[in-house]
DNA sequence: ATGTCAAGGTAGCCTTGA
């Protein structure tokens, strides 16, 4: 059968509403993972997108994460948060808080996560040191079914950029997140953990670029990252038929500043 | 100089995070 995956960071499901249901009805993805909800659980557009097939699964606070899994293969053993994932201690808090930046769920004859990896903000902050120990928690989460025969993968904003190619201008991020060497070695565990990076197309140009910052015309000019990602296990990666980034996604006005990246499977 | 955007609390803007 042929299934297609695709991964969006949508920059609020709210704001995004008309922009998902058209795209939803454009692409026609079986399963989406979608990240940022910035919208509750319970406030998800759960009758919107059912009209357009999907089951959903939601996890979300409100605030600037959460994550969903849209379905039109089935929705099974939901899972909302990692095994053991660690909390973000900020400055002003008492308590560490466990964001909603994970869920899994299996569709069909595929395993999902959709994550939403911590952005880390700056070297030597708290938040880089919690998004490495997110990715440790990550790796150690989908170790057995990255190992495994039934057809699995990640995806998301892991907000890593895999090499220097991946980045407009490596020499601008030397010293930032998103690019350091530890942050590459966590993508790479991942790798030898079974899972692949499946690299999309680009529709233009020539680097797969899937976010590009809302500022300084970044988006007219090029000026793009590859930090969503998608990362399978063998039987994942074999059956893949097609991979691309949807940049027409990312024109005009009222976008995501993320562009969804679409995978085909031949399974 | 961010050629930006969204949410939330609070009050018609400011702060936070990206």
């Amino acid at each position: 059968m042929t299934v297609r995956i695709a991964t969006w960071n949508i920059n609020s499901v709210t704001a995004r509403l008309p922009k998902l249901l058209e795209w939803l009805e454009s692409a026609k993805p079986d399963v989406l993972c979608l990240q940022e909800l910035k919208c509750a659980a319970d406030n998800f557009p759960y009758e919107e997108v059912r009209e357009l097939g999907y089951e959903t699964a939601a996890h979300g606070t409100g605030r600037w994460n959460g994550v969903a899994i849209l379905s039109k293969l089935g929705l099974d053993d939901v899972v909302r948060g990692l095994p053991e994932q660690p909390g973000y201690l900020a400055d002003d808090a008492m308590l560490p808080d466990v964001e909603p930046r994970a869920i899994g769920a299996t569709c069909g004859p595929v395993r999902v996560w959709s994550v939403y990896v911590p952005n880390g903000r700056e070297v030597d902050h708290a938040h880089y040191r919690y998004k490495l120990e997110w990715l440790e928690t990550l790796r150690q989460a989908v170790l057995e079914d990255a190992a495994g025969a039934r057809p699995f993968a990640v995806l998301g904003d892991f907000n890593i950029a895999p090499t220097d190619d991946d980045v407009f201008d490596p020499a601008a991020f030397v010293g930032m997140t998103h690019v350091t060497p530890v942050e590459r070695a966590a993508l790479a565990a991942l790798q030898e953990s079974g899972l692949q990076d499946v690299v999309p197309r680009p529709l233009k140009y020539d680097h797969p670029y899937t976010y590009w910052d809302y500022r300084q015309l970044a988006f007219p000019k090029n000026r793009g990252m590859r930090i969503d990602l998608t990362f399978g296990n063998k039987p994942f990666a074999d059956a893949v038929t097609d991979s691309y980034v949807d940049r027409e996604a990312r024109k005009g006005k009222g976008t995501s500043d993320h562009a969804p990246v679409v995978v085909d499977l031949e399974l």
